[in-house]
DNA sequence: CTGAAAGCGCTTACAG
DNA sequence: CTGAAAGCGCTTACAG
């Protein structure tokens, strides 16, 4: 049972195979009787041009790829679930598919081969990454050899290549929750950092400092941590944290993240601290899961919607050539005051 | 900057495009020097074969198209993007990538046509249908235009097609769920049902109610109740149910699935019902977010990962033209004895 | 407005 | 063991 190609539509409307094409491809140039005794034609024998004939003339693949790093931070995650989705439905609106892989890093020079090859074989027009470390060399090696490439959460500075596109949180979100904190009366805060290779946890480090020495507030070492991004990085930080400190608790913890946030909640419930009535916790993100947790999380919240709407749709316009494309947005978080913190 | 192809390597190779051809494909009949040779140049240029040329001439994508329906039931829960990446995962050791698609339904003209697209202009070998209605007349038509059709939950009696490959839940989950009430003293059960239209709904069901017949219990109206399989659905049937027997309720609630379970458990908390202390509670699933509810979810437990490796290594086989592909696999739950159930 | 022809990048009988 | 040639299914200047 052979396909029916482009040959045999033409022949079946007695017209050529230029005339067939330039139907399919809107051509102006086609008389609009022709144009319909073609397209009856097509549906009639279910043709569909095939993209490998297409590609070969230059045309486009229509797809992208998607390329999630650090599976295991976002396995079982419902909010890198909703990413997915958001990329997918942003693609579709411009027609484009999304082909999905999952790797644990960047580094491993299998993976790298693998990442080339994806893109070098012509599969995709262009591919997104989430969760690279930030300035990850491959990255830039594909956007300077003129692949587009959009980066969630990367630091474009350093970059020059106009194929490279990001879309990135606010640098400051570390601030605002330390801000709101002391604006609750805290002044014993407590800083859980995140995976600093990643742009967004060294921003909401650096912002937390920043914060802090504004309002002259004292950075202790024992009230410093290093976490990572995870619920259980955030359950062992702050553990191990607040046991070190058990006769001097601080009033307030800020978790680098939401999931982090949510294991400093373990760790307070093993410990039998009550939150917010022992010690406040504050987040960032904007989880939905903080919403249905005890206590409800406060939090610095962003639209991944519009964030991962933005990256996508930038990249599809940067595939297709158009100008004046933003090579980097940032976005603002904005308070979401829940149950977690209180006044002190 | 033109990107380099067979010919450029052949001529620095100072052998023919065929030999070239040869080497990338393993074919046995080429000097290992030769090879090596060859191989050196293909890395120092940094040269992949394009796709559309390799599939111009009959070879495969190495690509699968995953489909999602429903997109309601699963935009945030952990279990489908679980499944998800069990997919990519069973793929990727088999060398083949994803292709994602996340559709409403399968009903909708433009839908079907998107998918008949996808399947026809060579983008897939062959793709996996997550979520469908049993029976799908679109599914049918493409495993009986030789495509090949994998697919999740789907009944394939009526359909003869080799190319129609099925990962399915046992039949009688429901029947160890109500036997597990039984055997706890529960004589008094009540029933949510899921989405009829789907084949592990529907076989729920018919098993709920065999156990029930056998054991002689009653099958009362006002304890049986069609639900869906969302929280949500699960929430409104068990809201529904119970408000209407007030001074008369069940002592246990057999819930579709877990996710209906945890709908369950909601509608409980908001009638100051307490689980299992006045209503025992039993799901189908085994979703990790069963074992952090509380009380702790007992259900009847499947492991997904291997369902979903079955599924897609089955599909690379038929895409691989192997013989003696199992066309259907039903896989079996086991009871996990968690604390929503007590004995009365 | 339209067709014949060239060409995209590959693979694979075929002939040697 | 290897190359010249045909051909996969399309699009697009080109010429009319």
């Amino acid at each position: 049972m052979k396909r029916v190609n482009s040959n045999d539509i033409a022949r079946l409307a007695g017209v050529s195979r230029s005339t067939v094409s330039r139907v399919i491809n809107n051509y102006p140039n086609v008389p609009e009787e022709t144009r319909q005794r073609v397209m009856k034609i097509i549906r009639e024998n279910h043709y569909y041009p095939q993209l490998s004939g297409q590609m070969l003339n230059g045309m486009r693949n229509k797809t992208i790829g998607l390329f999630w790093l650090s599976r295991s931070s976002i396995a079982l995650d419902s909010l890198s679930s909703s990413y997915f989705m958001n990329i997918i439905d942003a693609a579709s609106a411009r027609d484009y598919l999304v082909l999905s892989c999952v790797l644990d890093n960047l580094t491993d020079e299998k993976n790298i081969r693998f990442v080339r090859k994806v893109f070098m074989e012509g599969r995709i027009d262009g591919g997104i990454f989430i969760g690279p470390n930030s300035n990850d060399p491959l990255i830039t090696e594909l956007a300077e050899g003129g692949e587009i490439v959009g980066v969630f959460d990367f630091d474009t500075s350093s970059i020059q290549s106009t194929s490279l596109i990001a879309a990135n949180f606010e640098s400051d979100s570390g601030e605002h929750a330390v801000d709101y904190l002391y604006k609750l009366g805290h002044r014993r805060i407590a800083i859980i950092d995140g995976d600093m290779s990643r742009l967004s946890s060294f921003q909401r480090h650096e912002s937390y400092m920043r914060s802090m020495l504004r309002h002259g507030l004292t950075l202790r070492n024992d009230w410093l941590t290093y976490g990572g991004i995870t619920q259980k990085s955030g359950y062992q930080a702050a553990k191990r944290m607040l046991e070190s400190c058990m006769g001097d608790l601080p009033t307030a913890i800020c978790a680098n993240n939401d999931a982090v946030a949510f294991g400093v909640y373990d760790a307070c419930r093993e410990l039998g601290l009550r939150i917010p009535e022992d010690i406040s916790v504050i987040g960032i993100d904007g989880h939905s899961h903080g919403a249905e947790i005890q206590p409800p999380l406060t939090t610095i919240g962003f639209k991944f919607r519009s964030i991962f709407t933005s990256l996508t749709s930038r990249v599809i316009d940067a595939i297709e050539e158009q100008s004046d494309i933003p090579q980097a947005e940032a976005f603002t978080g904005v308070l979401i005051e829940r149950a977690s913190c209180r006044e002190v």
